[in-house]
DNA sequence: CAGAATCCTATGTGATACTG
DNA sequence: CAGTATCACATAGGATTCTG
């Protein structure tokens, strides 16, 4: 099975909480969830989210095997693809836990 | 149903990964799972961290109405007990969650 | 026993401008 | 289009000391 090294984190909650912690994480994955997204794209659909922000936590998921790309370079443009990786799926359903906990729990006025 | 402030966050997720990615504090509702425990109690349980921490994360906790707490005075000394509410409760699956998508994904050496 | 107060550093986050 | 680079600031985290 493939695992993410994290032997700062005394196992195995504090490693998982410090990436879904992270800002627009939780958010990105659940965007991600039933298809590839171009940057671009998840850039529109996150609202609030800059470039840098999304950039940076796009490497941060890729390097933890969350999260995989791809780049087609077609004439002067490149086309990025960002999809979930097999670990990135199994992750779904605690994100959506997260989100259901929140609907009942906290108010966003 | 009690419901919490999130003003500053575009909901539902962003608030609760703000929460639970703060650091002790997955560890922190785990541990409070099954009975209520003493301050110093906690502090042996979750090792390595300080009271300072563990202090400032279950007021956190606290805040967000997840943790609750009772003080008795007996004498000079103090007896402070916290317990996970029924909004704290309701958090465990999810908690448990994280553990086990953890133990599957991530190796701490 | 259960904390609060201080201080200091590391990290996270964001605005903005630039690049191939 | 898909980023990087730079700067600046806010927040998190930890060591240590103090208190009722």
């Amino acid at each position: 099975m493939f695992k993410i090294k994290a032997e700062e984190y005394s196992c195995p909650v504090e490693a998982l909480s410090n990436i879904l912690g992270k800002k627009w994480v939780a958010t990105i994955i659940w965007t991600l969830q039933k298809e590839e997204k171009r940057f671009g794209q998840l850039q529109r659909e996150i609202d609030g989210c800059t470039k840098k922000m999304l950039s940076q936590q796009l490497d941060l998921l890729m390097e933890q095997g969350i999260v995989e790309n791809e780049k087609v370079i077609s004439g002067n443009t490149i086309e990025s693809k960002y999809y979930l990786s097999e670990t990135g799926l199994s992750l779904l359903p605690i994100v959506e836990q997260m989100i259901e906990w929140g609907n009942n729990h906290l108010t966003c006025d």
